[in-house]
DNA sequence: ATAAACTGTTTATGATATATACAGAACTTG
DNA sequence: CAAGTTCTGTATATATCATAAACAGTTTAT
């Protein structure tokens, strides 16, 4: 029927902090002024989560630390859920030279995977919210931006780009949030083996068996599995070497591409 | 000052979970006959998250799908955390041939991810439990002993195997995530391409340039970023991408030590 | 000047996990 | 077999959470 309005950019359609963080969200005209911002929120909710881990991230923690009622945040974000998208994309303001890098293809994405497990070390909490949709959020989409931009000048199509993106970014999130299991349980004041397993290490060499467990056994004796020799082989190297794998499959990927021509 | 007791296997030390899922709770001397069972509560709690997701999972639910009170359920566990432990831990009891296959080590590898993967797909609320430490349970470590059994003809030492296991564990997690994202969005009611992001694909137009996105622009315009040409190239696909690059990134480094030799 | 829109607050609701105290049941030990 | 101990399932209670609804006061548009 009205086929303009259909058309119109539907722009308030879009999830309502998504909308926000578009900064789309209408201002009041009349009332009383504000006393507090979205912006002001956000960061307090951040350096929150930062601290206390966002299991201690509650409406009400974060409304008395800015000295208002916990109803008062409500006037500014619809739900904990915007709050919490609104935080992933304050995080995800990333700057990042505009200028072209001299750097190889190679370089460049190693670049990409450690900033983005920068962000999973500054904010220990981004990888506790759920993906629920593909980024839609101005920050969010420059890291998307960014992740492409080490494929500019690779003979890929935009599928293959977006595979590659894909792949890059969840490696990268997976670190991220390894790493964060082993610093939150060492903070925990567990002892530092807590999470790779060291302080069970005696225990499960009573429980494993051979016959049961035939490839595991070796590795597990050898103190392969718990990380017994600290400094010999971290847990940094297996990221390393993950990453390394995943650019040297892209590459023979890329080679295999240009034989067929 | 006591050595015999150090060195005594300390096994009770274990966390509480831990120690249930091996079988070393001790049972019940005196009492009433138990009327439940740690197993009971367990598959029932599975039921209820298959059906209904984590987020409805509460212990009176359990409860009372099982016809008795709320606290009952802590005379068989001591808590949650312990009870999302325990279901980790029997859907990770997955039945694998024990004899040798015939298969190369890329499809093994291939036949590993795609058996984790299919755990995530059975039980969406699988992956919606962190990780909070190595695996350290039966099953769970009949997983990793699965995961090294691809490694085993390889001339790998047990660190390069374990950062594999790592490797393609994190992978099938990720992807097992992913796509149960995309399937919760849909069946959540949203059309189907509101996580892919095909909703929302007029507005983004709108609103990245290609100024500020220099990259992301042209394949946004393409539809390639918001998945709009279904079939052609389906999310699935990424997936499997994915998965050859990590393969042929292992494949690669294996040729390059050979060389050295 | 008046009405509408908006502010921050108070109060209320319905979840949630789990601590505690109880009465009755069953096994262990005299 | 008797008594005490240990265990059962239950009822009650607490503290924490997100958020809905109603309210009195403030600013602006008309």
């Amino acid at each position: 029927m009205k086929d303009k309005e259909k058309r119109d950019y539907k722009l308030e359609d879009l999830p309502s902090g998504i909308a926000i963080s578009w900064g789309l969200d209408k201002q009041p005209q009349r009332g009383p002024k504000r006393e507090l911002s979205i912006n002001q929120i956000v960061e307090t909710a951040i350096e929150i989560a930062d601290q206390e881990g966002l299991a201690a991230l509650s409406m009400s923690r974060i409304a008395s630390s800015l000295g208002f009622t916990t109803m008062s945040l409500y006037r500014y974000i619809p739900s904990k859920d915007d709050l919490l998208l609104l935080m992933q994309e304050k995080v995800s303001d990333i700057d990042y030279p505009t200028e072209e890098s001299e750097a190889d293809w190679r370089e460049k994405m190693r670049q990409y995977v450690k900033i983005c497990i920068s962000v999973f070390q500054t904010h220990p909490w981004f990888g506790d919210i759920p993906i629920t949709s593909v980024p839609l959020t101005p920050n969010q989409l420059k890291m998307v931006d960014i992740a492409l931009r080490t494929t500019r000048n690779l003979p890929l199509n935009d599928y293959e780009k977006m595979s590659i993106v894909l792949l890059l970014s969840g490696y990268a999130r997976w670190c991220g949030i390894i790493m964060k299991d082993m610093n939150t349980a060492i903070q925990a004041g567990k002892s530092p083996g807590a999470i790779s397993g060291l302080d069970y290490s005696a225990a499960l060499k009573k429980l494993v068996t051979r016959e049961r467990y035939p490839d595991l056994y070796p590795v597990l004796m050898s103190g392969a599995y718990t990380e017994e020799n600290e400094g010999e082989n971290t847990l940094g190297d297996d990221f390393d070497f993950g990453l390394e794998r995943i650019i040297d499959g892209i590459e023979r990927y890329l080679l295999s591409k240009e034989k067929k021509r």
